[in-house]
RNA sequence: GCGGGAAUAGCUCAGUGGUAGAGCAUCAGCCUUCCAAGCUGAGGGCCGCGGGUUCGAUCCCCGUUUCCCGCUCCA
């Protein structure tokens, strides 16, 4: 099965056993909007829910936080998201390069300028589509090309054409405004008034900036900065000492320039994150700590661990607030691609918030009796990506013979047990004798225990136990005739495909001891 | 944003300028059975959406939306 076979039916299986969804699809769809399906809303929630214990609930130094998604929009301003996301974006119309306008070479504006290539056959590409295109007849040397006047006081970075797209602008966030008045009234307003008159490009956008933010708001690009905001709020009222954590899972919006991968880059997204806040100099201590926990527990629920890997991200790759980051990367179908990003974000962010509130945000020891501000280690997960990765993981197609003696292919999910949406499927072995009535109430008992069971009597059992194994459920009980008898049932291994046969009256705890143990 | 491909039943796909098919799945019944068994029957599609050409379009043309692949971009 080639990668992009394993993509095709990984997304093909989501939809069929719903998993994942397209969002909005009766209405042909919105780009890159996915909604997770009743077996899908399941498998996420179980990852969170294995994040949360591991890195809340199971340790003593790390406490929890929900907040809203809309913040102050001053949050922004402060975190950089603000400034350095909108920037103008422009197309080159003759090497299709795409680049920020502020960015590129400057030139004199109408100044002759010379268009280059990376060889002859490029250029002569070029030359025609300008002629064509523009109806602009160029001098042709080499790979050079001569004579264009330049329109803007910049050229591409690329070729260095002066034929570029208008200037577009990019907003990495959701913009949105707060209350019930309407910014397009203020606009309409300066219009009418004049306000608006003889400006053009940069200066009306900045314009029209103005008008309309009073009321802006902003869904959040990540969850990390309530947990800055919050910083001291979180300290005091829990009276954590540092070095401590707070962690925080939830929907984060981006307007990404590429989505792709089915739910792998999304606009809407789900992170799980965790700020780290610790001592500068010991920073790189937890640095190495976070990267190896994070990787461990990436590999604990996966089949095969050698898909992932770490990558240092170089010095010229590192955001503008890291001193250090590394990605926890999966080996997709398509390559190599980012799971989780542990960042060294320094005391950047706690400072900026300081700066911008006028707040103090930093820390007293009261053993060493010294004031600092906290660095801090960021392991920033993507839940929804986590999702994929592990739908990818465990898709597997198995050649089987049949009893008759026939070739078949058994499809498998082989989530592991803590992830799976459907612990344990119960089935009666025929639909009467009685066998239907005792496999409810054995349903019964596990939704009493908080597990997730499905009772299914449809079809022959073969095909009970084979559709449960496309959607990952990793056991499988039984009740037949013996069952009557004797008060057991039998227990199949979703993986092996063996059963052994166990008192029903101990199933509940079998299956709990199963799941103990997975979860080591 | 650019280039290429695709869109037909829940899924995988075939098909033709003359009002649509297969396999699997679903549902009902028979069979009463431990690994997708068999038999009988049923439901389900304005052939992605909008426009054009045509007597007539699922098919040809244009636009659009969505998805996939490759670039590009990417905290």
């Amino acid at each position: 099965m080639s990668n992009a076979e394993l993509m095709k039916k990984v997304v093909s299986l989501c939809k069929r056993r719903g998993f994942v969804f397209q969002s909005s699809e009766i209405y042909g769809g919105l780009k890159s909007a996915y909604d997770y399906g009743p077996l899908g809303v399941e498998l996420k929630r179980n990852l969170m829910s294995a994040w949360w214990r591991e890195m809340v609930h199971g340790r003593e130094d790390v406490v929890g936080l929900d907040a809203s998604i809309v913040m102050h929009p001053r949050v922004w301003e402060a975190s950089g998201h603000l400034a350095g996301f909108s920037d103008p974006l422009v197309d080159c119309k003759v090497c299709k390069e795409r680049f920020r306008a502020d960015k590129a070479p400057r030139v004199e504006k109408g100044a002759e300028v010379t268009l280059s290539f990376p060889d002859k056959g490029a250029a002569k590409v070029a030359e025609e589509l300008v002629q064509k295109q523009f109806g602009v007849t160029l001098k042709r040397h080499d790979k050079d090309l001569q004579g264009a006047v330049a329109q803007r006081d910049y050229v591409c970075p690329n070729c260095g054409s002066p034929y570029l797209s208008d200037e577009r602008q990019f907003n990495l966030m959701f913009k949105s405004s707060l209350g019930p008045t309407d910014p397009l009234g203020e606009v309409a307003a300066a219009i009418e008034g004049g306000a608006l008159a003889g400006l053009e490009g940069r200066e009306l956008r900045a314009k029209l900036e103005e008008l309309t933010k009073p009321p802006a708001v902003y869904l959040r690009p990540e969850t990390a900065q309530a947990m800055f905001v919050q910083f001291v709020n979180i300290q005091q009222s829990m009276s954590m000492k540092i070095p401590f954590g707070i962690a925080q899972m939830g929907k984060s919006f981006r307007n990404e320039i590429t989505v792709e991968h089915f739910i792998f880059r999304s606009c809407e997204f789900e992170q799980m994150e965790m700020e780290f806040f610790c001592e500068p100099g010991t920073d790189d201590h937890w640095m190495d700590y976070w990267v190896a926990q994070r990787m461990n527990w990436w590999q604990k629920y996966a089949n095969d661990k050698t898909k992932f890997r770490l990558r240092p991200h170089a010095p010229d790759e590192l955001a503008h607030y890291a001193k250090g980051c590394f990605d926890i990367e999966y080996e997709y179908p398509w390559g190599y691609g980012e799971l989780e990003g542990i960042a060294n974000r320094t005391d950047y962010d706690l400072g900026k918030h300081a700066q911008y509130s006028g707040q103090k945000l930093d820390y007293f020891d009261p053993e060493a009796k010294k004031r600092f501000v906290p660095y801090v280690i960021e392991p920033a997960a993507g839940a929804t990506r986590g999702v994929l990765v592990y739908l990818l993981d465990a898709y597997c197609e198995e050649e089987l013979e049949t009893p008759r003696g026939e070739k078949e292919t058994r499809v498998v999910l082989k989530l592991h047990p803590e992830l799976a949406p459907i612990k344990v499927g119960v089935f009666p072995l025929v639909k009467k004798d009685g066998m239907p009535e005792v496999a409810r109430k054995v349903v019964a008992e596990f939704l009493a225990h908080g597990i997730n069971a499905k009772y299914d009597e449809q079809h022959a059992i073969g095909k009970r136990y084979r559709r449960h194994d496309e959607i990952g459920t990793p056991w499988g009980l039984t009740i037949d005739h013996q069952s009557l008898e004797d008060g057991t049932l039998t227990i199949r291994d979703r993986d092996t495909m063996t059963q052994r046969r166990i008192p029903i009256d101990t199933v509940v705890a079998e299956i709990e001891g199963l799941l103990r143990a997975a979860r080591k």
